[in-house]
DNA sequence: CTGAAAGCGCTAACAA
DNA sequence: TTGTTAGCGCTTTCAG
């Protein structure tokens, strides 16, 4: 037969719907007897409830708020278009999506965005952290106003958010490293790691992933210096091909930051058989360019599109006082080569 | 406000909630000139049906079909335990999944499995094809009865099927001769290619890919003659050992169908510093264990919880009479290394 | 503390 | 050809 609802509970438990609606949703103002009379009820009936329909009678409309980062990142923007892109869709299932960018890097900016952020308004926020106090304050506020909270992309660890949805970036840096130590093996030689700063999380965590698997399993390979990058491409482009001049023993290149772009002209400069192996992180445009022009011969990503999916689930699932499968929800970290890009 | 509802667009038009209902699913029964002056209401309020509310009144269920092949093939039985914890979540989604297996690459027992199905039971059947005039003829008739069909993993092209939910096979093959080529720039030598059958389409686009990308980016290493494994363990593993012993020269293995485990241990007798570089298909438990070990280099992969999820949302889609995003529901050729494992 | 009744947006008899 | 009415499973007043 078909699932049991309400009707079938109440019959069994011998009361009115109502008083199964108050103890489906605990709501206050039932009797302990009977309250646990229509529990058991349920138990035998082994109903489950109709979200469907629950949402449908409560005009449900789940309203997400996303936080990011403004700025000419090209990962950033392609979430963000990605994002929009899904509002259509989002609607249909009685989502509503909204974008709020604030500054890179400005923890302040951001936990003012992220206190402005009213329960009235809003259900759950899926934010890009910058890792500081103030954001950590600001989250705790938000859960305390009832609002769901998850990461995105970049974490906010031992803060109150319910759910982190993104890669693993010692397991992204070890990757890179695995990858490029097999791609190097013909020609010992150092690794030239490019970082956008060392103060920002993600990016230590890529290199303390790499740097542990070079050195445990490519010995014969050593490191260079970190140039930082600062993000952005012609810093990038400037400090790398400085490097690769004073340097010809720099056989290989793992940037795991951003400025794609300038890594790209900084390598592309040099002859074709003195080029160095490059790893790179996000496939955009650019660095899918690079990638079919031989220039770069892998790239880390994350999948933005299944990012943005995972958050959306996860926060409608919390708003409903629900929970995240972790395992279910995970975001790989991916290799593409020019060969498997989508 | 919020969106528009039947009654808004009755009331606009001047008819009544029936009628709206009638054009909404175009039914017969209604005069040209009102089905005319609905439509414009619904144009003029961009009117959108509410699925939800619509499931909920018709007490919609969807009933799936999966057919898979029978046999020890660890990743079809993978994909059927994918299949199974999915079904009391897709319970609460008001669908209904069901799996059938048939033995693997029998034509005939396919198509009489498929013939069996019956459009009072059924909405939407995903299939894992094998590719023969019976199943598409099979497949044919199924449309013809008004159910919806996806191939699986792999496809029927130029046969009915609606969509396929799967890799692109030559894709695979290309990642895997990039991979492998750059592992084994170090010592150039042979690449031996282990199949399960040349008869099997997927098989065959994967060679096809690898050669393609092995000869044009990788000239100087060259190609053994294909080794047929049957996709069975123990032949994959006599077969490849003897090739082993009998060519030193081999110095790298992509692995394309099923065997993994008869060609870890081909491998694994043999001394760390003599082994092959070895690229196979699909992440199991024992393909996971070997990459681990240090015997398997890489595995290409496709995600057999994507695969899974996509199949059922293709097919309630094409049930309600939709269509499927290819682009979004893409499902893309995975790079696995002992480092970014799950 | 508990129940009756109306309604969410849409569909499906049954009349007209 | 069109409209009325009674639900689908759940929530929400408002009485009692």
């Amino acid at each position: 037969m078909s699932r049991p609802t309400i009707h079938d509970v109440a019959r069994m438990a011998g009361v009115s719907l109502s008083t199964v609606d108050r103890v489906l949703n605990d709501r206050e103002g039932v009797r302990k007897s009977t309250q646990i009379r229509v529990s058991e009820a349920m138990q035998r009936l082994g109903y489950e409830r109709n979200l469907a329909a629950a949402n449908l009678s409560r005009r449900r409309l789940y309203r997400l708020r996303f936080v990011l980062p403004s700025g000419s990142n090209a990962f950033m923007r392609g979430l963000e278009t990605c994002l929009r892109e899904r509002m259509a869709g989002a609607a249909r299932e009685s989502t509503l999506i909204e974008v709020a960018t604030v500054p890179p890097f400005d923890a302040q900016a951001l936990a003012a965005e992220l206190r402005g952020i009213d329960a009235g308004q809003v259900d759950g926020v899926a934010v890009v952290a910058t890792d500081a106090t103030a954001v950590r304050v600001a989250v705790r506020d938000l859960r305390a106003r009832g609002i769901a909270v998850v990461t995105l992309v970049s974490d906010l660890p031992s803060s109150e958010r319910q759910h982190f949805v993104g890669i693993d970036n010692v397991q992204a840096g070890r990757t890179a490293a695995s990858l490029l130590g097999r791609f190097c093996r013909w020609r010992r030689g150092k690794m030239a790691i490019v970082a956008g700063s060392m103060l920002v999380r993600d990016h230590v965590e890529r290199r303390l992933g790499f740097e542990q698997v070079l050195r445990a399993e490519f010995p014969d390979q050593s490191i260079s210096a970190v140039i930082e990058g600062l993000d952005d491409q012609d810093i990038v482009e400037e400090r790398l091909a400085r490097a690769l001049a004073e340097d010809p023993g720099i056989v290989g290149v793992y940037s795991l930051g951003a400025g794609n772009r300038g890594i790209s002209r900084a390598v592309s400069v040099l002859a074709e058989e003195s080029r160095p192996s490059v790893v790179v992180h996000e496939l955009t445009r650019f660095s899918r360019d690079a990638l079919i022009d031989g220039v770069f011969d892998a790239v880390i990503h994350q999948d933005e599109t299944r990012e943005i999916d995972v958050a959306i689930r996860a926060l409608r699932a919390l708003a409903d006082g629900g929970f995240v499968d972790g395992a279910a929800e995970r975001i790989g970290v991916e290799v593409f080569l020019r060969d498997n890009l989508p």
